[in-house]
DNA sequence: TTGTAAGCGTTATCAA
DNA sequence: TTGATAACGCTTACAA
């Protein structure tokens, strides 16, 4: 059972395939009864159009490639939902690739993606990454690229973030308006830029509210349960005690969680934590956490957005989208 | 910025296209420094062939379907990125559909794949889906396709499953061994047959351990947390009040968890619980929770294997593998 | 050992 | 209104 192709229907009709694809086009200039033999006989063969072949004469795959640190984070499980919905729209499928958080496995992916001739880029950063010249080639290639939540400043990229500063800071304030005086941060890697933005915010929300920072309650670890648990107990021994903390992501947030109550200290009367992300596992643990809900489908929709932006329009300057969050305020914070 | 082209190669070099082909191909008979020009200027010029070129020649778009329910469950996040570890291995690139549980998203993606000539489908059933025209359709153009996990026994494919009435059976074996009597379950839709297998396993415990079985413990609900939430309630409401709750799925369980809570009953001296899936979240959840682990990465790898069987050897006879899974202790269920 | 020519399936251009 | 031809980039008989 081979596809019937246009060539086929031609030669079945007795007329060229040229009068065929026409036929097939609406083109202007076809007798309507051409016309309507090609059509019926291509229904009657189940005539699908060899995209292959398409491809080769406009010299687009019709795939958009994808790389983000891991689908199984649920921030970016919702992003590439977000991305595929748009995709679909416009015929284009995407092709999804996960760096592990891996400089190498990302440098890896964006030069299969490149060979494979992918139409465009959406990028979210692996956590190692320093040197951009592999994204360097895909734009002197003039492949649109487009990055999304961790972002590379040094290229003049479309691309689609939320103000991590502002969002860290919005993040404090709830602590702060509930009371709490000594906020420490689980901070993340030094290397993730939006993990030290967030945590310039929440130096502005200290300022802002003449708390004077403490260098010492900022705690730089790696995003693994292990190391969220294992700094917090460094960050519990601490005196005085903190009162709060913030972390810049759920899943230290939650690691964070499990470390207090070992302590048998009460979230949120003993501590508050506030974390970053809106994961579903916020409203798993308990208490139920409080969080920033980034929007990530949204953000999705709108990075595949300035991606055809870009395809259609390949001399267009490159737009940087600033996207609002929302803060979710649940039981991880006392309420004053 | 163009690509350059194997013609272009052979117009610098002043020979024909096929003796660049030949070269660049270890064909034999090529004069050694020949192919050494060729090689020299190809690595000069970054010369990539074209596969939009190849994949017309040889038919086949390189690109590998993948439909499954959802990409945020963990056990299809793992098994995708089990598939795609095997498919890059051979060049290949995975293209995800989410049916959403939709039988009407399933079959559209189906088409679409099939319209975008995808070389083979690797599919997880919709919870909807009884009708299967849309995969006959696609046996019918010889596109090998791998069902994994959720399969349809109708149809003469290539599987990867795991054997779900015997981990069922595992299941509950677990709670009788830890002296449950009373065992109620979370039994997921009516519509899903790996949920009814596993029920079927829950049956067969209970007979081999001399429990009599009472159809009134059983209760269907969808996979929602506020179903699951819901039909606990009942469950708990039930007289006498199960000593257990087997869920066939963890976030079922987990649901089941919070409304054991607000009944301030304690897990698992009241009342134990077993999941089914081993996702991240039963380790947050507390108590934490003893479930079924699939091991679902090596379901991905092993359906993407048989992928790639059916490819080379397309009259070879499908192959049906039964995975093994493990069982995980962890303390929702009272040691004895 | 290399070159020529045809072909994969489609469409754009030109000519009729 | 339709047809012939060439082209997209590559490979492979066949010929030389």
């Amino acid at each position: 059972m081979k596809q019937v192709t246009l060539k086929e229907l031609a030669k079945k009709l007795n007329i060229s395939p040229s009068t065929v694809s026409r036929a097939l086009h609406d083109h202007p200039k076809i007798a309507p009864k051409t016309k309507e033999a090609v059509l019926k006989l291509a229904q009657e063969l189940d005539f699908q159009p060899n995209p292959l072949a398409l491809n080769l004469r406009t010299q687009r795959s019709k795939n958009l490639g994808v790389i983000v640190p891991k689908i199984s984070y649920p921030f970016y499980a919702s992003a590439i939902s977000g991305i595929e919905s748009m995709a679909i729209q416009q015929g284009y499928h995407i092709i999804i690739c996960q760096s592990e958080e891996s400089y190498e496995r990302e440098v890896a992916s964006t030069k299969a993606l490149a060979k494979s001739r992918v139409d465009g880029l959406i990028v979210s950063l692996s956590g190692q990454t320093k040197n951009y010249d592999h994204f360097r080639a895909i734009m002197q290639k003039n492949i649109p690229l487009v990055f999304f939540n961790r972002e590379c400043e040094a290229l003049e990229t479309s691309k689609v973030i939320i103000d991590n500063v502002q969002a860290g800071k919005q993040a404090v304030e709830v602590l702060i308006d509930a009371g709490c005086k000594r906020i420490a941060v689980l901070a993340g890697p030094q290397s993730i830029h939006i993990s030290n933005q967030r945590i310039h915010g929440y130096r502005l929300a200290l300022e802002k509210n003449q708390i004077s920072p403490d260098p010492a309650l900022i705690f730089h670890c790696d995003f693994s349960e292990v190391s969220g648990y294992q700094n917090t107990f460094k960050l519990l021994a601490h005196k005085p005690r903190p009162d709060a903390i913030f972390a810049v992501s759920d899943r230290l947030a939650i690691a964070a969680v499990k470390a207090i109550k070992e302590h048998n200290l009460k979230i949120p009367q003993d501590i508050s934590v506030m974390g970053f992300n809106n994961d579903p596992v916020t409203t798993i643990v308990e208490p139920q956490l409080s969080t920033i809900d980034q929007q990530p489908y949204e953000m999705g929709q709108k990075a595949a957005k300035l991606f055809f932006d870009q395809l259609n329009c390949p001399h267009c300057l490159p737009e940087k989208a600033v996207m609002p969050v929302k803060v979710v305020s649940r039981d991880s914070i006392q309420i004053i």
